[in-house]
DNA sequence: TTCGAAATCTACAGCGCTGTAGAGTCGGGC
DNA sequence: GCCCGACTCTACAGCGCTGTAGATTTCGAA
């Protein structure tokens, strides 16, 4: 096995020095044609790479960012990863994903040890605190993800889920809906996104004097799709049963399609589904469902934009992108023909 | 901002030579009591980390390893990767996901740039041919995920596709199916595993004396739930219609249930309907899904021992591993009343 | 023709850590 | 009481690159 070869080598074989090679390496504008020639022909005739551990060292900047995120097998998450990664390739970032399943211990681990590996976060918090991020993002750029909490403690890019969830039920009431069932609000307090797709219902409720009902809001142990499930029996032992449900994650709504199928009760016609999240899935379920699409590739943008920006001046005043969403409209809330 | 404190700084507190500070980080056994107890009170008082660029140089070690697939948004893919990434933490690894989309530039990119930045490289080839591979492997620990290909180039990790389409099909015809469409065969030579796949079909049809119809075979552009969706169009139109379809992905096999569906075709009444990969959705599909299960874990905790074997001595006989896979029999497969 | 600015390139000192080599200390067996 | 090996620790030279400072050359304008 040959030695990689090394910088000097390809000076050596170019009879230039050292910082030269280097400089044009690194889109230094001021080389001679000849020079260039001469260096790129010994670069390609070594096979010459730069060694990336070597160089972060001297220039004092990793190269990599961390990626932060409950689950990859979130299909919404794993999608965002796969925009994130391209976009920080165009920052000449490499980006290191590290799932923290939501537990307050690994996304601690993440912000205090993972500076020591990485120019900056970009985090999808869930049971951080504010206090805990703050302390850590003087240090370190960070980037949160998530929805618009009350304070501002580090750049952030938000979802506007209050006036997401204002939408689709505007969207259930057109449609003839009203007694709208919900599945996902969740009293921890750190889950500020339920809390606020909460918010979103009741005054979008409250301007079409529709009163809310406790009996609807059906509690779930997390957002998966078997919780979906148990949801959906209970929505249907409901009396009188609602005639819509507003689920706050896909999975849950996929989850409660699948429920409602095998327990005989027909989607949209006895009852309509919504969800929040398009992710792929959506579109092909039975029926298809109705749901908020966030705009993923700007949220990945937006978050690689702001922590290069903030990696750039520290003292640059802290700021928050708020994402579009868009209302996908599909069978599983069509018009009721009569209420 | 205060400077982050370097391995030097901690010596000076501690009163003891670097070399102290690194032996301790580094599990050095003898170590007294006491300088151990200096040293460490060092370390957390000043909130020392180590500067783990500078650890690679020293070492010549990166402590990265790369694991690149097609496509983080397959949902087999997403929950790989986040089983890698437990697996390799347990070898002091940190992994970096890359995505190729299959495309042979990307693959290609992956082998020849990624040496000079991780120890080691998990792939799994859509388009990378043999002798690309071969190649790079010499100078690089790399680990080949997929199926069984005929040259062992690379160590790997392969599914026994054969089996697991005989066992499949086999599935099909005790539970009273005979016409068995295909949806996912590829006449692309390096997408093996349909090939393989659809020699394992053959396989358990022969056994029975059942002929290979030509005619049941439907061509997919790709592996999309979409894709599915149209093949149930095909289905649909067949005449005699095949009572089963052997899908050969599970978002195909959920596009076909949804394009089934949509056509009011019954699942599995009127048609059978298998796929692999046993993504969550499977289980929650309408109704839900008879697929291959691989055994994920094992194929994540297999790929990084291979690789660290491979590290630690580059003159191993190349080896693969072949995983286990597990028929999970559901709803829409179930027995048919009379053929 | 002369001079200064711009262009081009060189030399060398780090970046923060680990490996190697070796100095000093301690304790038990003879 | 002496010697040797095990233990504990130190000194220092890299790892391969980039930044800084400065040397040298080139070129257009005065």
């Amino acid at each position: 096995m040959h030695v990689r070869p090394r910088l000097v080598d390809v000076a050596a074989r170019a009879g230039v020095s050292q910082k030269t090679v280097s400089n044009l390496l690194n889109g230094y504008p001021h080389i001679s044609a000849t020079t260039r020639e001469k260096v790129e022909a010994a670069i390609s005739e070594l096979g010459y790479r730069p060694n990336l551990s070597a160089r972060s060292m001297g220039r004092g900047r990793t190269g990599f960012i961390a990626f932060a995120v409950p689950s990859l097998s979130n299909p919404h998450f794993a999608e965002l990863a796969g925009r994130v990664i391209s976009a920080a390739k165009r920052q000449h970032w490499t980006v290191l994903i590290e799932e923290t399943g939501g537990r307050k211990v690994s996304e601690d681990t993440v912000v205090s040890t993972m500076p020591y590996l990485v120019d900056g976060i970009i985090l999808h918090p869930e049971s951080l605190t504010d206090d805990d991020v703050e302390d850590r993002a003087r240090d370190t750029p960070i980037v949160l993800l998530g929805e618009r909490g009350l304070e501002l403690v580090a750049d952030r890019v938000v979802a506007d889920n209050v006036a997401a969830a204002e939408d689709i039920t505007e969207h259930l009431i057109e449609t003839g809906h009203r007694r709208i069932a919900t599945v996902g609000i969740r009293s921890d307090a750190h889950l500020q996104a339920s809390q606020f797709r909460d918010q979103g219902l009741r005054l979008a409720l409250a301007r079409h004097r529709i009163p809310f009902d406790d009996a609807l809001v059906i509690d779930v142990p997390d957002y998966s799709r078997a919780a979906g499930v148990l949801a959906a029996q209970s929505l249907a032992k409901m009396t009188p049963r609602p005639d819509a449900v507003l689920c706050f994650n896909a999975a849950v709504a996929a989850g409660v399609l699948s429920g409602l199928h095998g327990l005989g009760v027909r989607v949209p016609d006895e009852i309509g589904v919504a969800g929040f999240d398009d992710i792929d899935e959506a579109e092909f379920t039975s029926p298809p469902l109705t749901t908020i699409a966030w705009d993923i590739d700007g949220m990945a943008e937006a978050a690689v934009r702001l922590l290069a920006e903030r990696y750039e001046s520290r003292d640059l005043p802290t700021r928050d992108v708020t994402l579009k969403h868009t209302l996908k409209t599909r069978a599983s809330t069509t018009p009721r023909r009569s209420v």
